[in-house]
RNA sequence: GGUGCCAUAGCUCAGUCGGUAGAGCAAAGGACUGAAAAUCCUUGUGUCCCUGGUUCGAUUCCCGGUGGCACCA
């Protein structure tokens, strides 16, 4: 039976180290699943493999979209199933990497077919949000799908914006789209994450920062400031920048706060992979034996 | 050495005209289907520096101590 792999685990707790080891001892190149990498322009930012490691291992889904493309979840399932069929041609494993959890979920259970969303509606749902505030979504949302507005979190403006999106663009309500059939794959799927306590991740995060900075940080975040409004910059790293550069904080005041918010980040990756029954914890340094040893080798 | 100011949550601080206290940040938990490193929700007990005094009652007022800061020597 062919195999997907999957490893993730919070940022920052050394997933990309060990995908190389695994990848070499499963014979699988390294699809990413990590929603930020996929961008050429932002590599110090995301801590994307450097050209080294991706000299090691052939990957997949590392640098090949532009700041300026438009990218989903959705669209992350259907290129990962159309490369894995072609890959398990010729390869019994596959390794999946990253800690993107929308994404990994869209692989492993699919998302429900809807179409994709304009452009041009997209902003002028926004604008009017901005202007008239949510009551006014939120009133056209009740009155075009009744279900999906009693099931929404109605604070979050996202949300109920994406469900007027659809029922606008389609002329059906979003909730007769929204049916959550997970999605049968004809592969086997294991599923691990990678942790490691508390502290230490916290330690290795704030690591990270420093040698971002080192890296040239502040560099590449100048470089992409004049598109700061497009969403891929709306990233942890990269925000933070900006309000330096705008004067609101210090640099060192930005480096504390990509640190904070990036713990803020991992403990939100945890408590969704901690939701997910499906999942095999690892700890650093037992994660290749429990790994050669669980990875089904029949 | 003298004088003054300060000492409250992990940090920065507010406050209690005397009835054992609350903000921001940090931290912790949760939600999540085409923007997801996004977006949204929830969570604040801490010897109120220590000793003694006044008081029915002191974190609050008073004496002394300790530590910090400032100024004067």
């Amino acid at each position: 039976m062919k195999t997907l792999i999957v490893l993730t685990g919070p940022t920052g707790v050394g997933k990309t180290q060990l995908s190389l080891e695994l990848a070499r001892r499963l014979d699988s190149p390294v699809l990413s699943c990590d929603s930020r990498q996929m961008y050429r322009e932002m590599r110090i930012g995301t801590a994307a493999p450097t050209e080294e490691q991706l000299r090691q291992v052939p990957h997949y889904f590392v640098g090949q979209l532009s700041i300026h493309d438009y990218y989903s979840a959705a669209r992350f399932e259907s290129d990962v199933l159309s490369l894995t069929a072609r890959l398990f041609q010729d390869h019994k494993y596959l390794l999946m990497c990253g800690g993107s959890m929308l994404y990994i979920d869209a692989v492993c259970r699919g998302i429900d077919d809807m179409p994709d969303v304009d452009a041009d509606l997209r902003r002028e749902l926004l604008q009017r949000y901005e202007q008239n505030g949510l009551d006014d979504i939120l009133a056209q949302l009740r009155l075009l799908d009744p279900v999906y507005y009693r099931e929404v979190d109605r604070r979050n403006p996202k949300r109920v914006l994406h469900g007027l999106e659809i029922c606008l663009m389609t002329g059906r309500p979003y909730s007769e789209f929204r049916l959550k059939t997970p999605k049968v794959r004809d592969f086997k799927i294991v599923k691990y994450c990678l942790n490691c306590e508390r502290e230490e991740l916290y330690r290795r995060i704030d690591r990270r920062v420093e040698q971002m900075m080192d890296q040239g940080l502040e560099e590449e975040a100048r470089r992409l400031l004049p598109w700061r409004h497009l969403n891929a910059l709306n990233t942890v790293g990269y925000r933070e920048m900006f309000d330096y550069f705008d004067g609101k904080t210090t640099r060192e005041q930005a480096v504390a706060r990509i640190q904070f918010n990036t713990h803020k980040y991992a403990r939100k990756q945890l408590s969704w992979f901690r939701r997910d029954k499906e999942y095999r914890w690892l700890s650093p340094d037992t994660a290749l034996e429990l790994l050669s040893q669980d990875s089904p080798q029949a």
